[in-house]
DNA sequence: AAAAATAGTTAATTATATTAACTATTAACG
DNA sequence: CGTTAATAGTTAATATAATTAACTATTTTT
């Protein structure tokens, strides 16, 4: 009989949470022929400054692919194929980088920026009608709250570990 | 120019949270041979009391995979797989309703109990681990917040399709 | 100058899920 | 009642989203 917890449910909750709205973006973006993943990508290329990896890391230059990988947590090989979506639709250009031949520029074009434009008053309603009902202090410290789970993830990986190797002893 | 805002800020740490502890989650259970899924699916049968799942639905007899597919927001048929490798592994096994004869109800085996309680431990003390830092009341109130979102989701689909149509409409 | 690292791509593959069609059973209701 | 509709589960085919591994090109390290 495993018992209540809160932060047990929090965890769970926040993954129900996220599945939801994967499911509901997917749902949305498929009407202008897009998938969440790719969404989010438009979001990255327009500086979005809450996406939770302009807060971690500094940019001054256009995002590259690999750095899009890094933030959405998959493969580069993967966001080649996800990009080459954006490029077929005129939404995104990519521009070969001045000081280093490797790297290649990401940038909305008129149209992406047209579109990220136009869906934004939409997509920010959706997001205050979720959030509404707390004040913000309580906004705050929620923030922080996923913040600090976020950095023990990534940080202090080794710590983690120490928690899988439970797991894989128990397995014997 | 995507201004910053709080509530954004949140929307997206939660999503990037959960993608990262997806990611972690399939990483570790694949030392068992399953997915962060099928696990889903085991504490499900364990009635985990803090499963969002549990705190919407009332039940009284063993889930039978309908309910599974409801909870987890996928198919029936795709809940038919993932069972059926949680069947082959000895963890689970299907009892016929004895009042209705089309449904089936499962439980966990010795086994699957067994494995579900050794483990325990373990994903206690990463879900300790990274909720620590934050007094009760904050807790709390972080969860209120999650489940305020999810029935949101949920129950009030009729205020969040008219959100939807701004996107169509912008789309012509 | 050689070796290692980084960036991106491609092709093959795997994982995960969906859709559609089907059977069996039960519930709804005119 | 008996017909229709709804529910539960499965199967087969398919779609999707991602990965791995191998490769080229370029830059950095030593």
């Amino acid at each position: 009989m495993i018992e209540k917890s809160i932060e047990e449910s929090i965890v769970m909750s926040i993954f129900d949470l996220a599945n939801q709205l994967k499911k509901i973006g997917d749902e949305v973006y498929q009407k202008v022929g897009l998938t969440t993943q790719q969404w989010l990508i438009l979001l990255h290329l327009a500086n979005n400054p809450n996406l939770p990896f302009f807060k971690r890391e500094k940019h001054d230059k256009a995002l590259m692919a690999s750095e899009l990988a890094d933030s959405l947590n998959v493969t580069r090989a993967n966001i080649t194929n996800l990009i080459s979506v954006l490029l077929d639709k005129g939404l995104i250009k990519q521009y070969e980088d001045e000081f280093d031949r490797r790297k290649k520029r990401l940038r909305l074009t008129k149209e992406g920026i047209a579109l990220v434009n136009r869906t934004q008053p939409s997509r920010f309603g959706v997001i205050k009608y979720l959030t509404e009902g707390f004040n913000e202090s309580e906004k705050k410290t929620f923030l922080l709250f996923l913040e600090a789970c976020m950095s023990k993830l990534i940080n202090e990986d080794e710590k983690l570990k120490s928690f899988h190797q439970l797991l894989v002893d128990v397995n014997d």
